[in-house]
DNA sequence: ATACTTGCAAATCGTTTGCAATACC
DNA sequence: GGTATTGCAAACGATTTGCAAGTAT
């Protein structure tokens, strides 16, 4: 992995969210959190093995998952589903909605305040929304 | 499988949509879009494939899997992703969206006028809007 | 020191596939 | 009869688990 300066501001951001900063988990917050071009990335667990391996990290697929999971729960990620059997993690974890490309399974941020969201049902009893999924699945022109 | 009149409508619902009406698809119609109370099914193939079995319809599961497909295909049936690997199909097929409770994993219709979606951002060039899916994922009350 | 993490390999889950046997028109 | 459909069992991909070995505080 392309070492630099030391990880501070990634190290904090694991301790802050109440886990360790471990080797893995640390390789694995800079590929997310620290990709060169920017934020926002929609990442599947084996999409980011490969990286991780590609960089010369040394990580197991299972360790992938545990990771991306807990840094979810921690909320430093955003697990979005959008076909069986395919999550996406997102690092953008503000409120906000998605494209989502049918055809080659690509994933796009859409800015929360561009979805007008009014006159929403109102929730059963006992329970509160825990989030709101917006997605708008796109084809190729007609 | 609690057999009575002739599976007239279903027969024809299936050769509508371009399938032949055998034995398993007529059978699993029925128990999709006649249950007793009413419709608007969320249904995973596995359960599907135990009502089924338990009104003594043989069918295997691929051919529930095969049929399900089919029906969606046809547009009798709707397939909604909530959580990664398990896929519900949704007997309403008109323009509405869903609540989810994440504690019992059940589904629950929200009718389309219920919704209101406006200033949506227009998709990208060269592609169309297949479907917008909204989802409001519910907890137990706070 | 000790509790938390990791890696591995096997297990599991939902779903799909290949193909011979069978049912529909 | 000829094609579409089915069942079975094996194959599959994604994800999870159990547990022994390693690591952070």
């Amino acid at each position: 992995m392309s070492k630099d300066r030391p990880y501070s501001a990634l190290v904090q951001r694991l301790k802050g969210a109440g886990l360790r900063p471990t080797r893995q988990r640390l390789a694995l917050a800079k590929l997310l959190f620290e990709a060169p071009g920017g934020c926002d990335r929609h990442i599947t667990a084996e999409q980011l093995h490969a990286e991780a391996v590609g960089d010369s990290v040394r990580v197991s697929l299972a360790t992938i998952y545990n990771s991306l999971h807990q840094f979810t729960t921690a909320g430093l990620l955003r697990e979005v589903v959008v076909e069986s059997g395919r999550s996406y993690f997102d690092t953008n974890v503000s409120e906000h909605h998605h494209f989502y490309f049918e055809n080659s399974g690509r994933l796009q941020d859409i800015p929360g305040e561009l979805v007008q969201l009014d006159r929403l049902p109102t929730p059963p009893d006992d329970t509160r929304v825990a989030r709101i999924d917006v997605i708008i699945r796109l084809q190729d022109a007609e």
